[in-house]
DNA sequence: AAAACCACTGCAAACGTATGCATTGCCGTT
DNA sequence: AACGGCAATGCATACGTTTGCAGTGGTTTT
């Protein structure tokens, strides 16, 4: 607790505290030399403002709520990209002297209420994967709130997002794919309505088909949770239906994990047999066996604009959603399919794992063998 | 902001400002009766106390700071083991009716200040890996404060601090391998000065070494960074110090995937070849190829370990520095050392990666075979 | 020389709540 | 009938800033 006051700061140097607000507050009033000198003596007395009195009279918090969706009852884990997203938006809010008010809860009717009447915070940024039917009408109902989503943009929708490109995402992880040289690529991805964002990395999926030409068979899609469990029956779900293919592109690196897993324990390896994409660049995802090629969210950007945003509304600007370019990030996951059928032969002698996993002493290995 | 006051909802229920106040604290002090009234009142016009009035008037501001250790310059990802730190102590505090500030930055001179002094926060949570020796030297002066870090905790240390029993999850790990019937049991992990709880990790280490009363190679610990790159260069030194091992225990999971990958580079497999056993229990740990064997740190109960101590430290209580129980989490990168030898035998034909390194469907492949 | 202006500074009133103290009935005791 | 005690409420102040307005003294303009 702070014992000393504006007041006797003024007092110290022969002002009135008035006059030691407005230098603190950079006022142009106050002549740079009591300023100064105000500055010095309030440094030395390690005096620091007290920001319930000062929000109070001012009516602004200067602070950001962040809310982030959690439907755990204890227990499962929060979404691990969502962890540079936090450190990116609190960095972000702090360049522009805000604080970040954090929580962990579900998405419910009163959080609005609860920070913004209560002069806790001046808006809200939420932060969360699907769940959104319900929660965009009540969006709806609160326009006026100062309320920015991380999540789907959808033209004509209420309230304010930003969100990812997720359509060119989708879309450039399948050209990838193409480019390599696969022509029949499955997909395994949430596409209900309650996941905005996955059906918008499904529609950049069926554009890069389009685009190349190409007949797309309907039952290479294959839809499931966005986790490790759903990637896995989601795939195993592609290889019962016995068609064939030779890559996948995953809505989300968890479910790319979990098709991994599946497919090897059907004796598919990647990439050698399947080529897969992720989606999301999870933070230990480079090191995953093989490392996931994936789109990745440039969550920096993404922080900046989301406070920029809330921060626009909050005075009074005109605010539109906004959409940010995705990046492709290639590893080991995913490899050209001609290479693949130069190198091995489905008779011959197949590499060993450690020759068709690993990437960096690729040629120390050759020069092992004598 | 909040237009509709405590005075207003005083005037309509017939009674003065301060019975709203009083009602709305629960104060004994209120008829029953009439504290409903108002209740009822305060909630059909979607009253909410003014915060910053509260806190100004009561001179408690019922937050928490929670500052993430961060020496990024951009870029670098901060350790996702802390999110499910966040996420224990953000909840914990919600229970407690406490809002926690967030804030990622270096571990500083001023923070203690910034948000104490100001009323911004009764106390600070500090989170961070490392660099503690220049913090804990200034920690020692500001013992008055309230301040909480999770990290080493050191007998006679000043300050206050509440981390996992760093010393008995090393044990526990290295006695799992012992268990298993490893006999050679390297130790890769930084036990430089400035990270004491790996020292701890490693003291367990040696541990369990006297206990088993077996002779210890001093040459079988390797220095590293705490880092992905530092267990790899940390089991490329082992390797080539051309010491024969059958087990690693690595003080930090980021170490145990660099060392895996280093080993598959030198056509060792794990757990085949080495068991390797982990420290942290990162989010996505479990997907990689082997699944690691690991030491979690129960991030629920440290966090309300947390809160607790830290409220304690503003109410005045007796505080001491508490010690939480870490929990071994057997995955597949360990397994037992007789059982691989009976297995297979170095000439034999060896067991496919999928035979090896699957848990699930264990029984289903052996009956596919005829 | 008076007036107008300017740069600065002080005065004092909020901001909305929490809380010590005084007050008001009312009931039971003497 | 007077009184003490108790439960419930109101009064009024203080928390430490910010900010509109009113000075104040000095310099420039008329």
């Amino acid at each position: 607790m702070n014992r000393v006051t504006a007041g006797e700061i003024a007092e110290l140097a022969g002002v009135s505290q008035a006059t030691v607000s407005r230098a603190l507050r950079g006022s142009p009033l106050v002549n740079s030399k009591t300023r100064e000198r105000v500055l010095r003596i309030a440094a030395e007395r390690n005096y620091k403002v007290n920001t319930s009195a000062s929000r109070l009279r001012s009516k602004q918090s200067r602070t950001l709520a962040l809310l982030v969706h959690d439907d755990s009852e204890m227990g499962s884990d929060i979404n691990p990209f969502f962890l540079s997203m936090i450190a990116a938006i609190t960095k972000a809010a702090a360049q522009k002297n805000y604080d970040i008010l954090l929580s962990f809860q579900q998405f419910s009717d009163d959080w609005i209420a609860e920070y913004e009447d209560s002069n806790k915070a001046e808006g809200v940024i939420m932060l969360g994967y699907g769940g959104y039917t319900d929660y965009i009408r009540k969006i709806g109902m609160l326009d006026n709130a100062h309320c920015v989503t991380w999540g789907p943009v959808i033209d004509g929708q209420p309230g304010h997002f930003v969100g990812c490109d997720n359509a060119h995402g989708g879309y450039i992880a399948t050209r990838h794919l193409f480019d390599l040289g696969h022509r029949q690529i499955a997909f395994i991805g949430d596409v209900s309505d309650d996941c905005p964002e996955f059906q918008a990395r499904y529609t950049g999926y069926r554009r890069a088909y389009d685009e190349a030409g190409l007949g797309r068979d309907p039952l290479l899609q294959s839809s499931a949770p966005p986790s490790e469990l759903g990637g896995h029956e989601g795939a195993e779900r592609l290889i019962d239906r016995g068609l064939s293919f030779t890559a996948v592109f995953c809505a989300t690196d968890l479910n790319a994990i979990g098709a991994i897993r599946a497919f090897r324990n059907r004796n598919l390896h990647v990439p050698a047999d399947i080529s897969v994409v992720g989606f999301d660049d999870l933070p230990s995802i480079a090191y995953t066996t093989p490392a996931l090629t994936t789109v990745r969210q440039d969550t920096a950007t993404a922080g900046h604009v989301l406070v920029d945003t809330l921060l626009d509304l909050i005075r009074g600007n005109d605010v539109v959603s906004r959409l940010l370019p995705p990046e492709l990030i290639v590893r080991q996951s995913s490899r050209s399919l001609r290479a693949d059928e130069a190198a091995t032969s489905r008779a011959g002698p197949r590499p060993t794992q450690a020759e068709r996993l690993d990437k960096p002493p690729m040629r120390t290995r050759f020069e092992q063998r004598p």
